[in-house]
DNA sequence: TTGTGACCTGG
DNA sequence: CAGGTCACA
């Protein structure tokens, strides 16, 4: 659903015969007679390129350079950034106050600066990627339609059973109030209570409960932000499959190191992958393109040996590559410091030498625990590698 | 509850 | 095929 280019035209704009002039494509006459009014929100705050087609909502239309147009409740409004950053808004359709709701719809009480402080805070990366991805931010759109949207998107084998309702019906329904009034509640509950409606599973559950139902700290684990989980957040988990419970944990994993708004730094993360989006970023955050590593490759990477018991050795982040067909690089975090295992002639881990950064010596990383976990790799204990 | 396979669809 | 959901053990 969300995030994955829409290949698909977007649905017409309810019927909103706009302004009396000729609907000429090319606005420049339009846009010299159109008045748009301006939202206090700067680029930082709100960047249009960065937020709408970043796979969030695939019914605003880019209509001109930095300009998108959509609905939102019963207005027909374009939003354009213009050179200094400055978004203005601009209305098709004579309507009462479109701006509160323009406002409400772009979660413009959340504040990105802030939010991205705390980010900031806790990851260096998202520090420096912040730099060249200001203003992406999560919206929030009508619940009913974020869920419909997936669900076009979608349309698994429940399609042929809903598709003979209209949208309209499903309104009437009752369903639109149901999904509002699920803002209310605790994120699992929203999960669950999403999962029951056909073709909703978890992932899209989680989509709909960050884009629409306030659940600022949801987060779609799909297979990006298991990429992404993968590199940066739980390392030790390389290669491992994607299953339900190993989705809980990474979402676990963005709200233990991001917080209470955890889906908003998951979007900036996502969006930093985005082909599209990479051109934005200096070489040395472009993340390196994943040959997709085979099954068995990825688990020689994803060699786990974190320590068994509480103490030092928990809450390690271990990291290994496999750089050559004969030798391991390990590069475990310590603290401020890092200390580097390299292992010769892998999966034989006979001998291994280390590398310390500055004065931290092996001793103090517990060098017998290392040489016990390696030695359960060895001999075959740990789990990974099961052939 | 968690893990597997069948089953859909757009790129 | 790659991504998702669902039914089932």
């Amino acid at each position: 659903m969300k995030r994955k280019r829409s290949p698909k035209s977007l649905p017409p704009p309810p019927s909103t015969p706009p302004t009396p002039q000729t609907q000429t494509r090319h606005s420049t006459n339009v846009s010299k007679s159109r008045v748009w009014i301006p939202l206090n929100l700067t680029r930082q705050e709100l960047s249009l390129p960065l937020t709408f087609p970043t796979g969030q909502t695939f019914r605003w239309k880019n209509t001109a350079p930095s300009q998108y147009t959509g609905v939102v409740g019963p207005h027909l409004v374009s939003l354009k950034q213009l050179q200094n950053g400055d978004v203005c808004y601009s209305l098709h359709t004579q309507s009462g106050d479109a701006k509160s709701a323009l406002l409400d719809f772009l979660n413009a009480d959340v504040s990105l600066a802030d939010t991205w402080k705390v980010f900031s805070a806790s990851d260096e990366r998202f520090a420096e990627l912040a730099q060249h991805l200001s203003g992406a931010r999560v919206l929030r759109q009508d619940p009913f339609e974020c869920h419909v949207e997936g669900f076009d998107f979608h349309a698994f084998p429940t399609l042929q059973q809903l598709s003979l309702v209209s949208e309209q019906q499903l309104r009437n329904a009752g369903g639109e109030e149901w999904l509002r009034s699920l803002r209310k509640l605790e994120l699992q509950d929203v999960i669950s209570e999403l999962s029951k409606l056909p073709g909703v599973g978890p992932k899209v559950a989680a989509c709909i409960a960050l884009y629409s139902l306030d659940q600022h700290h949801a987060i779609p684990v799909d297979v990006h932000v298991w990429r992404i989980a993968q590199k940066y957040l739980l390392p030790e988990l390389a290669g491992s499959k994607l299953t339900l419970k190993l989705c809980n944990r990474v979402a676990e994993a963005f709200v233990t190191k991001y917080g209470k708004y955890a889906g908003w730094a998951q979007a900036v993360l996502f969006i930093a992958e985005l082909p599209s989006q990479k051109a934005l970023l200096p070489s040395h955050l472009k993340t390196t393109k994943q040959q997709t590593p085979t099954k068995r490759e990825n688990r020689e990477e994803a060699v786990t040996l974190m320590g068994g018991e509480s103490g030092d050795w928990r809450n390690k982040c271990w990291r290994l590559r496999h750089d050559t067909q004969k030798s391991i690089f390990c590069e475990i975090e310590h603290g401020s410091s890092t200390m580097h295992i390299v292992t010769s002639s892998f999966p034989n881990l006979q001998s291994w030498l280390t590398e310390v950064d500055n004065e931290i010596s092996v001793e103090d990383m517990g060098q017998a625990e290392v040489e016990t976990k390696i030695e359960s790799v060895r001999s075959g204990k740990n789990s990974w590698m099961t052939e």
